[in-house]
DNA sequence: CAATAAATGCAACAATGTTGCAATAATATT
DNA sequence: AATATTATTGCAACATTGTTGCATTTATTG
């Protein structure tokens, strides 16, 4: 976390530590308008242009669910390396938070004639503090 | 299909059963900007309201994949009643096309601690026609 | 600490989506 | 089949969201 900026190679900038910072705050996965609230004073410009190369550099990734504005969260290690997003996106009803949670056995689909080369799961249910 | 909009409950204008017929036309789920190409005029305002009422009455679904722009396709008849969309998203990297398909065992997922109501999966790779 | 490279913020614009309201068209009623 | 009722359409105006060029400022490199 303390110096992804600097293994990403990118710049390390008050603006970006800053929105590093929420991101790290939060254990779901965020919209704009959250980060827009935390931010005390931003530019509309650079936040669009931080999130951009957050999301090219494999910082955080963006999670669109139907009916939902877009929403981002930081990336585990093996994101840059190896699969991409081998984690399931659940939105819960209850808090309407967004979660990556990570699968024991990430499930195989076979459609005969398709060729897969990737999965990307999202499932809407109950968090762990909802269902409690 | 014929009338859909009468199944439906309501008005059956020309521009509905136009947007309709171009949707019956496609064997894959389409975004805002062909069905425009399709029509030979049409009013931007009417047709957002036209997309909005198909959603609400489960005549179409939309379909959003990170870094697209939203897709629709029409529903299957179980749409509206059972379960919504088992069925996955595949989005094929030869053609760029999205589809709907229907998978001959949809998987479960089991997250310790979550309650999972609705799987949405989506896949990217190769379909029929560009794997061949 | 200077030279270089990158990020920021402004202005201006482009694209996308929404709302109120009057005119028009579709459906229901007799 | 003609009218009453209800719903849809299209316009104007606006709101939101995202983009680009360019000068200024800031961060990094040596």
């Amino acid at each position: 976390m303390t110096n992804l900026l600097k293994i990403k190679k990118i710049s390390e900038t008050p603006f970006r530590k800053e929105v590093l910072g929420i991101f790290s705050k939060y254990n779901n996965a965020i919209p704009l308008s959250i980060i827009e609230k935390e931010l005390k004073e931003y530019n509309r410009i650079t936040l669009y242009r931080t999130i951009k190369i957050f999301i090219e550099k494999g910082i955080i990734h963006e999670i669109t669910l139907s009916g939902n504005q877009s929403n981002y969260a930081l990336c585990k290690e093996e994101c840059s390396t190896v699969a991409h997003h081998q984690h399931i996106h659940f939105k819960c009803k209850g808090c309407n938070k967004i979660f990556c949670v990570e699968a024991d056995k990430f499930p195989t689909i076979i459609l005969p004639g398709y060729k897969i080369e990737q999965l990307e799961i999202q499932a809407t249910g109950l968090c762990k503090s909802c269902s409690a």
